[in-house]
DNA sequence: CTACGCTGATAACCAATGGCTATGACGACG
DNA sequence: CGTCGTCATAGCCATTGGTTATCAGCGTAG
């Protein structure tokens, strides 16, 4: 046999304790009395224990409905304290936005400008950015790790998401400065098919094929020189002469130390940059406004989902 | 809506939480997985919150969750100990006999006789002795203020008790000593049929009409001098001499103090006292233990009901 | 003294709940 | 690559918790 009850019996047990009155304890719970009468009744033989008297007059508490009703008050207020703490939780919860990202989206206070207008529609929201290791491409949406997140099409899954694009930029070659290609000013793509090409992790699916400019070799794979999860291992593989890559021209300036420099690549299709979020989540507050704040600081031709 | 929980659903929650892990949990709860998979989803819906993530690498709380964690246990906390509070009480309830009495049974110690022969039987228990109005005809059975009791037959309503005869003694008439009849060693009813009676209050029922001899007087009613509701006003009556009254031979001692007498009947049935108890306790091993020492310490023709 | 009103209890019914078994989807792992 | 182990889902059924309508006891007002 199970001692649990229903929270709701102890309120009701409650009520009719401090009435003393089946009927106006039922009106102040907005059950019919019948219902309380069997549930009390129903509490009484869970409890295998006479809870009240009722006689001629009126209803009393018997000498168990006394020992209970302390524990019963108590089990009430600490489960009110609960549900009031889970109630908090979940405002806050609600009223944060968590932003992922790979590398900083950089591009000229892109996300300050976004971060002012986000804020100016619905001031009481909270932005927390997170940066995602690079082996997810879907930046943290995937694992609800976040909640947006700014991402390099085309996504995995692609139907599973929404975005709206914020940047479209050329993707450049970026290479050590004696590199023999780096006497050009361009280069064709042609002349970079054979290098050896750093590589994201295999994880990131279509992600890692465009950055190695698959769909631009008609079919023949490329040499993988490495791979490659963070700016500082991008850098620092270029340094050591393990391969060349694309970058795009946003990100530039974050490889372009000491040695390494970038040149335009004709015969190869610009990079495009999103902001992303969960189709399911498309119909929340905070990340319809955090998407139009982006549409309105990126204006782009938009590609939204519906 | 209501934000009430079934006290269950905690327990559920609270052994997944510590777990980390359905299968697991669903055991040491003793239900079938997918039941525990059913409730913890309808808990989440209900309370409007995931409390866990499960993904790859197992379950985990949300932050929902964590929060609601401490609020459940101090929930299955109180609530244990209100159960236990409760089974205390009972278990206390249930080893108390109440014998309800209207005067002392006195009869040369048959209280105490048959509390020793009780209490050899059924050590654990405790008596208590509770002292009853001379209105309640049934010495507190009728209302629950008594398990057992020791009363006059016939009782009202008489199919809804059991009885054993503890003792079945002659009435005697108790009146002044300086009445006429004082001077006769012995009297007969039918003088006494036009003296003033005292009587038991109305409520007593058949148990008046017996005291007033009723059957005795062939449809003629009896001059009431006085209504009495214990010994000390029936002495205080017959003194300042409102009237006359029977009473039981084991009884006498009660009321033959200074200027009082007792003096035989002829014509009257003999009266009996017997132990009583509600029909439906007579299942209850203390009920039937103390009847059984009752029958043991005055052993008269039993006239128990099945 | 009867008729009424108010009490809590009961009956009959119905939708929702909570459990079960069987099965599915999916990632981990040999 | 198949199998195992995880949690989720489906379909089923008994129980529960609510409803309205009605009853039985009892005090009270005509």
């Amino acid at each position: 046999m199970t001692t649990d009850v229903h929270v709701r019996d102890l309120r009701y047990f409650v009520a009719v304790a401090e009435e003393l009155h089946f009927t106006r304890a039922a009106e102040k719970l907005y059950v019919s009395q019948p219902a309380l009468s069997k549930q009390i009744r129903a509490l009484e033989r869970q409890l295998d224990a006479e809870l009240f008297r009722r006689d001629r007059q009126g209803v009393a508490l018997t000498a168990a409905g006394a020992a209970l009703l302390p524990y019963a008050q108590r089990v009430l207020a600490v489960w009110a304290e609960g549900a009031a703490a889970l109630a908090e939780v979940g405002a806050a919860e609600r009223s944060t936005l968590v932003v992922g990202m790979s590398t900083s989206p950089g591009r000229g206070g892109l996300l300050p400008a976004i971060r002012s207008r986000f804020t100016a529609a619905r001031p009481e929201a909270n932005v927390r950015l997170r940066q995602v290791s690079w082996d997810d491409p879907t930046a943290g949406l995937a694992d609800g790790a976040a909640d947006v997140a700014f991402v390099w099409l085309p996504l995995p899954d692609a139907e599973r998401y929404g975005w709206t694009v914020v940047a479209e930029e050329p993707r450049l070659v970026a290479l050590l400065d004696t590199h023999p290609l780096a006497a050009r000013a361009e280069v064709d793509f042609a002349d970079l098919v054979d290098e050896p090409f750093l590589a994201l992790p295999p994880d990131a699916g279509p992600l890692r094929d465009h950055w190695l400019a698959l769909d631009e070799r008609g079919g023949q794979l490329p040499r993988i020189g490495a791979e490659i999860a963070s700016t500082e291992e991008t850098y620092e593989a270029l340094v050591a002469g393990l391969g060349i890559c694309l970058v795009a021209t946003g990100n530039a300036h974050l490889i372009t130390l000491g040695g390494v420099i970038t040149r335009p690549v004709h015969g190869i299709s610009p990079s495009r940059y999103a902001l992303a979020w969960r189709r399911e989540d498309g119909v929340r507050p905070l990340v319809r406004a955090y998407a139009e704040a982006c549409r309105l600081v990126a204006p782009m031709r938009s590609a939204d989902s519906p």
